[in-house]
DNA sequence: GTCTATAACTTGATAGAC
DNA sequence: GTCTATCAAGTTATAGAC
């Protein structure tokens, strides 16, 4: 196992895992060369710093997910007389970044915990390629949302759709499995059990009636922003 | 500011801050001591090393939050003919933590972003002293919600309850606030604005039927744990 | 493409003067 | 309690031999 693929190639799996494991700040590049059987000079010859280095690692696999996910969607979308139900909409966002994710040796499961990782610690040197690939995204996703669920303004379903992102986030790393409560075994390692409940409960969730006033009749305007600046 | 209190005081309020914005590794002892205007030497002086004082920085808040959610949630408990609601639940355990949230400059905000981002970064220097506490509020909180949602195995209910702890985390990292879709306002900064629709989600979301299988006449053995080593 | 050697710097820690 | 001075160890990065 390890030497069967060239040095570029082993640094790109070394660096995945350290990365997803110990997180960016917390990975030293002399560590992944010798994980990865190479020398410490590798890093740079190969990418040219261990910043681009970690692009190099999540270019690989963001964009498969991302077209998993629109390819589901799309799927579910293809007849238009029956558009997809919010379960539907959810297991086609989540199932492709939570492909067998309980197990810590699969590159999907790591990219996750890797992504999620990089939108908590916001090194300087990610930003915009973590995130840009996941605009684009949420938008279809949101759009696909609405009619779902027509009764929750749009503004409301991003609310909503950002809390199916922490728990997205939430799992990835494998909080939820943490030492939190001692006296509940940690979740099976199949994707359907590890999920249905969890979708249940999101689905649930954007059900739920709108939290907003009810506007009056006067409302061409945009929905106030809070800007306050208080204090 | 800042030079009205002693050292000792300047260097914990100046790591929170620093901790919770660049994380544990990514901050380092020297810019401590230059922000708090104290010497290179003085964290080793007063608290032993950079470990110790992390363990000084969550120490002094950790017990004043797990202590306002304990009391809440004991107040709502004060009438046994009424029981508390989901939402009232949700509420003692989400408001405590996530006071002011949208202040960064708030001590509850930026602890609770803090110990989210330790929760995911795992320093060894920590786990103990981050998660011991917060075993016993989940173990009260699971108590009250079995009897909010009595239709619910305490085993579901703690999935249900892990996806708050996630969304928690959301919150408090800030993430929902990230470049995610340009089209939309940041939340508003009063708390309650901010946690009305959340909470109105998850209760929906506890009051999902459950997605447990109908257990057989015979199951007085556990729910089997689904441990399989597979691969 | 891979190596050694090392430059240039930062880290956490500490001895010892004041 | 606070300072300077310095330590050993670790970091990324790179020049140059093979």
């Amino acid at each position: 196992m390890g030497r069967e693929v060239d040095t570029r190639e082993r640094l790109l799996d070394v660096a995945e895992r350290l990365f997803s494991e110990q997180g960016y700040e917390g990975t030293s590049g002399r560590q992944i060369t010798i994980e990865a059987e190479a020398n410490i000079a590798a890093i740079h010859y190969h990418f040219g710093g261990k910043k681009e280095l970690l692009h190099a690692v999540l270019i690989r696999r963001q964009e498969p997910i991302t077209r998993a996910r629109l390819d589901r969607l799309e799927a579910l979308q293809a007849n238009p007389n029956r558009p997809p139900s919010v379960e539907e909409i959810l297991g086609a966002f989540l199932e492709p970044a939570l492909y067998r994710a309980r197990h810590p040796e699969n590159p999907t499961a790591r990219i996750s915990k890797l992504v999620s990782r990089l939108l908590i610690e916001k090194p300087k040197e990610v930003d915009s390629i973590v995130t840009a690939p996941f605009v684009g995204v949420l938008a279809r996703f949101l759009d696909a949302l609405e009619v779902a669920v027509p009764d929750i303004s749009r503004k409301e379903l991003f609310v909503r759709l950002s809390m199916v992102v922490g728990v997205l986030i939430h799992i990835a790393t494998g909080m939820q499995e943490a030492p939190i409560l001692p006296d509940f075994a940690p979740p099976p390692n199949d994707d359907e059990a590890v999920l249905r409940p969890v979708i249940a409960f999101l689905a649930a969730g954007f059900r739920a009636p709108s939290t907003e006033k009810a506007i009056s009749i006067e409302s061409s305007e945009p929905l106030a922003t809070g800007y306050a600046t208080d204090d």
